[in-house]
DNA sequence: ACCTCCACGCAG
DNA sequence: TGCGTGGAGGTA
């Protein structure tokens, strides 16, 4: 039989063959029979046999002529799934960002398809109804859960349960004694559309050119680039909810991309006020189930403003009307591991693709996207002012040479005395550390040893609270040893410098009375768990908020008028590119923190350098200085945007493997006036894992398309085998 | 003789 | 990417 009918499919010379693409890593497309009676468009979602298993794939291509040498290795589609077909629009986008990036397009593909993986239909959620007699036997648990349901209405079982403060055993317990009968939970409605005329709110005078501009985009419907740009707490979100209430109004989708979904849960508040209803979001903590429901209702247009991390960029929008990056400068939108891409940049690719408008939201904004403003490429939309007449935070240097903290502290005399005073005014302050844990290094004072990781090039950092020495590169942790590993000398090991927890111990022993919190992102758990800490703080719950950079982003704490940042020098010494930008932003945004509703706002800058031109532009809130002196830089030197970079990360288990096929791939590097192949060296982080690493950095003229020189020179270098990996990546953040 | 681990190569 | 393969090395 199996004869017959594989002698019938493959004589047929009339078969349809399909090009498809598959989510793996794979680059080409695939041939594939389409079996008699399937239609199949390109951009259909259909399930082929690859390999031993069965893959979801996507149609790229019909395939009049299919290579004869594949003809006896044809295989048929196996099904054509129920969702709507890909556009063109994401195709395109899966192709472009693929062809960029270097990647396979079956990895871009993926995230795509990333709908959750079929799960059978929709469970059908059980829900108790009130019934029956009540039970002979009536614990205070049993009546609790009868108080409940005695409406005699169908409630959710587990609701129920959680109403009644018992478990569902409990449920089970009266279903079983027929006191409750289980029924089926109707279907949930679907949550109703977000009203752009909810609340609308009073725009300020200063705000109003803004909101115009907003609305004109949105309304035009074309390609256009606008960066809206405004000073921390001018009320850039309600400004841009504009564009969405215009887009909404218009019957298309709004993207709005978030750096940081995890801080989203004031924004999806505001969102509520605006709109009337939450919006979808789509981030990585999402239940299969979730995603499932929420993919499907995007791709099918039923979720008119999808919120979301930078891999909802990749998502089947059945009419994607408006993209929003928010915190466009911010660095979390650049993916470093898989596909390597920039959310922001891939945000503006697909808008052009889709000849859709796109807002950049930021009030420090990336040089890049500062000079395509000052060039005209990109429209300017400006908010100066803060909104309700907030000033903007007074910046004050405290200069660590003269002010310097008593030895193995590290907040100053002058910052503990502001901090004083404002715990004694009910305010709240927020000490800025850009450091996890206790101590970033842990030595023996007896015989000098320091605690390093066994298969990185880094120190282990003290978590108290963990109780653990950890790696923070490979995440290897051991527990603090009594005595040193090395002399065998105890209570020798002393912590040296400072992280959030050792600045917690710091304010607590300095302000006895006050509450203090610790906000760092290897104390948190969930997403939950984050937004209830963060709820927490903003109903003046603590005194003083001890946070990493995870208190920078997008946070509203009411009764906040001073920052103190503890080491304002930390992000500039380690010869990066970028330190100076990412700096300025940082700072920038975690002072931004204060004085947003009442009282003037005042951010101090502990530092070692007040004269550094970045400290100079944040005291003199100089945003001007800053960028002239920057882009100035960039362009005397070639960096980005005036030039374009691209990073080859060569990692190996050993080091002569790693450096010797690095000089290789260097050597074979196709000559070219308009590149500069610098390297290899040592990386920076020379060991991560047990890896051993080389870097080579290729910079370009603007125009120069880096990604062809690049491909044509893997494709003719040597070849890497056994554990040699190579990672391209096109405009890199990072430059460890 | 059999098991487990891992590097390799391939999928239409 | 994910999975089967086959060789290396260990165990019975």
């Amino acid at each position: 039989m199996d004869h017959a009918l594989r002698a019938s499919s493959s004589s047929s010379a009339s078969t349809r063959v399909v090009d498809v693409l598959v989510p793996v890593a794979l680059d080409q497309t695939y041939s594939y029979r389409v079996p008699r009676g399937m239609e199949l468009e390109p951009g259909d979602v259909i399930g082929v046999p690859l390999g031993p298993r069965e893959v979801l794939a996507v149609v790229w291509a019909e395939n009049a002529k299919p290579d004869p040498r594949l003809h006896n290795r044809l295989k048929d589609v196996i099904e054509k799934l129920d969702v709507p077909p890909l556009r063109t629009e994401l195709r395109s986008l899966v192709d472009w960002v693929a062809n960029y990036t270097l990647s396979a397009r079956g990895m871009v593909l993926r995230m795509a398809l990333r709908m959750g993986e079929q799960l059978g239909p929709e469970r059908v959620r059980l829900g108790v109804r009130l019934t029956g007699a009540v039970p002979a036997r009536l614990t205070p648990a049993r009546r609790r859960v009868i108080a409940v349901l005695s409406d005699r209405l169908l409630h959710g079982k587990s609701e129920a349960a959680k109403e009644a403060g018992v478990s569902t055993g409990v449920i089970d317990g009266l279903v079983d004694e027929g006191t409750l009968t289980v029924e089926a939970m109707p279907r949930a409605l679907p949550p109703p559309p977000p009203d752009p005329s909810y609340g609308q709110p009073e725009f300020s005078r200063q705000q109003r050119p803004a909101v115009d501009a907003m609305r004109a985009l949105a309304a035009n419907g074309t390609f256009h680039v606008a960066l809206l740009d405004g000073v921390t707490g001018s009320g850039k979100t309600e400004v841009y909810f504009e564009a969405v209430a215009e887009t909404i109004r218009r019957g298309r989708q709004s993207l709005i991309l978030m750096p940081e979904i995890a801080l989203t849960g004031q924004f999806l508040d505001r969102f509520a006020q605006r709109f009337g209803v939450r919006p979808l979001e789509w981030h990585s903590e999402l239940t299969p189930r979730t995603r499932q429901r929420n993919w499907a209702a995007i791709a099918a247009g039923e979720a008119p403003v999808v919120v979301g991390a930078r891999s909802a960029l990749f998502l089947p929008y059945a009419h994607l009307g408006l993209i929003v990056v928010d915190e466009e400068h911010d660095q979390a939108y650049k993916q470093d591991d898989g596909v390597h891409y920039h959310a922001r940049d891939m945000a503006v690719v697909r808008a052009h693709i889709a000849k859709i408008p796109i807002v950049l939201a930021s009030a420090t904004p990336s040089v890049e996207t500062e000079v395509n403003a000052r060039k005209g490429r990109y429209q300017r939309v400006a908010l100066p002012q803060r909104f309700g007449g907030q000033h903007m935070p007074h910046i004050e240097a405290i200069d660590l040479r003269r002010e310097a903290p008593p030895r193995g502290r590290f907040i100053s005399p002058l910052l503990a005395g502001e901090i004083k005073t404002a715990v004694e005014r009910r305010e709240q302050a927020l000490l800025f550390l850009n450091r996890r844990g206790y101590a970033p290094l842990t030595l023996c004072r007896a015989c000098g040893h320091r605690f390093a990781c066994t298969v990185c090039d880094a120190w282990l950092v003290d978590h108290r609270f963990r109780q653990r020495l950890v790696c923070h590169h490979c995440g290897f942790s051991m527990p603090r040893p009594p005595a040193c590993p090395h002399c065998a000398a105890e209570q020798s090991l002393v912590a040296v410098g400072p992280g959030v927890e050792r600045l917690q111990e710091e304010a607590a022993a300095l302000f006895p009375e006050a509450r203090t919190m610790v906000l760092s992102s290897d104390l948190i758990t969930s997403i939950e768990t984050m937004r209830s800490e963060l709820h927490e703080i903003a109903e003046g719950r603590v005194d003083i908020i001890i946070g990493t950079q995870l208190v920078a982003k997008g946070h509203h704490f009411p009764r906040l008028n001073l920052v103190g940042v503890i080491d304002a020098d930390l992000g500039l010494g380690n010869g990066d590119p970028r330190a100076a930008e990412r700096t300025w932003q940082l700072l920038n945004q975690v002072i931004g923190r204060s004085g947003r509703d009442q009282g003037r706002g005042i951010g101090y800058l502990q530092t070692h350098q007040p004269e550094h031109p970045v400290m100079k532009a944040l005291i003199a809130c100089d945003r001007e200085a800053f960028y002239a002196n920057e882009i100035e830089a960039r362009e005397r030197t070639g960096y980005p945007p005036f030039g374009r970079l691209a990073s080859l990360i060569v990692s190996a288990g050993d080091r002569p493997t790693a450096e010797g096929y690095a000089r290789r791939l260097a050597a074979t590097a196709p000559r070219e006036e308009r590149v500069q192949v610098l390297g290899p060296t040592e990386a920076p982080l020379a060991v991560i894992k047990g890896r051993y690493r080389f870097r080579l950095l290729l910079k370009s003229a603007r125009g120069f398309d880096l990604s062809d020189y690049l491909r044509h020179w893997l494709a003719n270098g040597p070849k890497t085998k056994g554990n040699l990996k190579l990672e391209v990546d096109i405009d890199p953040q990072s430059f460890l």
